[in-house]
RNA sequence: GCGCCCUUAGCUCAGUAGGAUAGAGCAACAGUUUCCUAAACUGUAGGUCGGAGGUUCGAAUCCUCUAGGGCGCGCCA
């Protein structure tokens, strides 16, 4: 816990101690949570509780009665507060004290990129499937959206203490993978000066047509005389094996890592799938109905029952998911998170549906929608690639706007809500960018240091030797450590309600703090060594910060701009 | 028709599990550099939080109704 969570739950508990010396409750248990708050207005305090209202019916007293009772029996030295005030309908404003802020640099320093590490997720073991596309073409705008707010998520919750699983499930079993080793055939016969005609829903995507040509300057001809049966069971894993490659590429040049690559089919040659549907026929929960095996999924609140097994035998789509879902049970999560596009929000209640008749609670798996994203250049919504004529790729994206400008554009705005991309602001290297002015922030601070340093200036972190952090009280100054005290809250906030965006609009306000006080402030100063020692561990401690909350969302934190 | 999501400043969005006078950025206007990176800073202006009811000490936030926009409602994946 950091100084100023210890303050906070100081605060927090002396708070508790005046209700009780005050006689405003019977018992302790009276006393609803304490909610601390940070105002938004400076003249209303650093910290401010509504404790006072909230007790009003419990104690049967006007608030702002309740309110003089508390600050009336509070211990200010205790609660190291320098001043109370009540305000507005009974608000208790704290003013308080100082020294305790300047303690976070020398944390910061001591800890590093440790710095903000919490302990809220208790190494609850949570696994996050993200992405998923199919294995049968290019990624492109809606799935990067996806790879950034979940590659940032999952750095977040490791951040706020929890043992995260990133997955990628390969729907490498369905028709969509059929369809993917007939369109390689066509192209094939192609190559060779044949026509093949494509499969009704076949992919005409470039890659394909190169996956063909490279067969062909590799095997030649052979395929050609071969039963069908047996290209086409190569060409289909010829193409898997390709595109996966063309996604983990992809993936990993836009930062995003996988633990694992879950098969679909797997499910099929473990026999996983035969085993949740006898578990969930044992379980009274399928029916057979019109020649198909049906799931009776409004048990558990869905709109209509659901087929697993058509009357033609096969499966549904959500067969093999729900075996899935089992199976990250099976492995030991105790939480799963999906990250699914909007268009998939209608599968929500089947697949909860799902996981509550295999006796699994619906809260163990949460949903994350990530919604439309527009592109604007010029501002015209842009619906095609200018290069392909198609819907715009995700390495297109990166090439043109940049993986950091990507990332971070994709991290800043909530990820249920429609997302307009603002193209020419992505990509244009000025003041009206949030990302370089976050990175402004840092490559600026990186400046400062190397100057101090070719000053003779420098900094000891492991023993903060010569540090006298009681100099740094200038308004500017307060409010920096007090932002950087913030960030531990910040971290486990955005883990908590599992918004990535929180943690971007953490690192530009942090930014914004610093670019103010660089404007009031001079940090090397040769008439006062003392206080430009203090500064530069403020610096550096900020620096660091800044850094670490970059690296969450997937950005680098450049020394020099 | 039914279900889910969205609607906050001219534009793009925040809004800390119901709190004080609803905040940023961009755009607009007015300023700041003999000084560590002006990719910066400071200030001004801009709002009946789509609309109407309700719940309560208190609502952008919760409930009901309603208008506009998006998505979904297969023995597709």
């Amino acid at each position: 816990m950091s100084q100023v969570e210890q303050v906070k739950e100081q605060l927090k508990q002396e708070i508790v101690e005046a209700i009780k010396k005050a006689g405003l409750v019977t018992s302790e248990q009276e006393i609803p949570a304490v909610v601390i708050e940070s105002p938004k207005e400076k003249e209303h305090g650093d910290y401010a509780t509504n404790m006072a209202m909230q007790l009003a019916r419990i104690a049967r007293k006007a608030p702002r009665a309740i309110a003089d009772d508390i600050v009336n029996n509070l211990n200010k030295e205790k609660a190291s507060v320098t001043k109370v005030e009540i305000a507005g309908p009974g608000f208790i404003n704290f003013f308080m004290k100082k020294d305790y802020l300047s303690e976070v640099v020398a944390t910061v320093l001591q800890q590093g990129a440790n710095y903000g590490s919490t302990n809220y997720g208790q190494g609850k073991r949570i696994q996050v499937e993200f992405v998923s596309a199919n294995p049968t073409g290019t990624l492109h705008l809606g799935h990067a959206r996806g790879a950034a707010v979940g590659d940032s998520l999952c750095n977040i919750l490791e951040k706020a203490g929890f043992e995260v699983a990133r997955e990628y499930y390969i729907n490498d079993a369905g028709n969509q993978i059929d369809n993917l080793s007939k369109s390689i055939e066509s192209r094939y016969f192609q190559a060779l000066g044949e026509d093949k005609p494509m499969p009704e829903d076949g992919y005409h995507g470039k890659d394909i047509i190169g996956f063909a040509k490279e067969i062909v300057d590799t095997y030649g001809d052979r395929f050609k005389n071969q039963t069908e049966e047996e290209r086409l069971a190569f060409f289909r894993e010829y193409g898997l094996k390709r595109e996966l490659d063309k996604l983990q590429g992809d993936l990993g040049d836009f930062r995003v890592r996988f633990d694992n690559w879950y098969s679909e089919t797997s499910l099929y040659t473990t026999g996983k799938v035969k085993e949740v549907l006898a578990e969930l026929a044992e379980r009274g929960e399928t029916y057979e109905q019109d020649g198909a095996l049906w799931f009776r999924s409004t048990t558990y609140g869905d709109d209509k029952d659901r087929v697993l097994v058509k009357s033609d035998g096969s499966y549904t789509y959500l067969t093999p998911d729900i075996s899935y879902h089992k199976d990250k049970f099976a492995r030991g999560f105790e939480e799963l998170i999906n990250i699914w596009g909007a268009d998939h929000h209608g599968y929500i209640p089947r697949m909860k549906a799902a996981i509550q008749a295999l006796g699994y609670g619906a809260d163990q798996m949460n949903v994350q929608i990530i919604q439309m994203v527009n592109l604007f250049e010029n501002g015209e919504k842009v619906k095609m690639s200018k290069r392909t004529g198609k819907a715009v790729t995700m390495r297109e994206l990166m090439e043109e706007v940049g993986i950091d400008a990507t990332r971070y554009f994709f991290a800043m705005r909530a990820a249920d809500t429609h997302l307009d991309f603002d193209l020419d602001l992505a990509k244009s290297q000025s003041t009206e960018n949030p990302v370089y002015y976050v990175q402004y922030a840092h490559a600026r601070i990186c400046s400062m240091l190397r100057q101090a340093s070719d000053n003779g200036y420098t900094i000891d972190k492991a023993s903060l030797d010569g540090l006298n952090l009681d100099r740094l009280n200038s308004e500017k100054e307060l409010d920096l450590m007090k932002k950087l005290g913030e960030y531990p809250e910040a971290v486990t906030d955005a883990a908590k309600k599992r918004a990535p965006h929180r943690m971007a609009n953490y690192v530009y306000d942090l930014a914004q703090t610093l670019h103010s006080f660089y404007n009031a402030e001079k940090v090397i100063n040769v008439d006062d060594v003392e206080l430009t020692i203090a500064r530069l561990a403020l610096m550096e401690s900020v620096r660091t910060t800044i850094a670490d909350a970059l690296s969450l969302v997937g950005v680098h934190a450049p020394e020099k701009m």
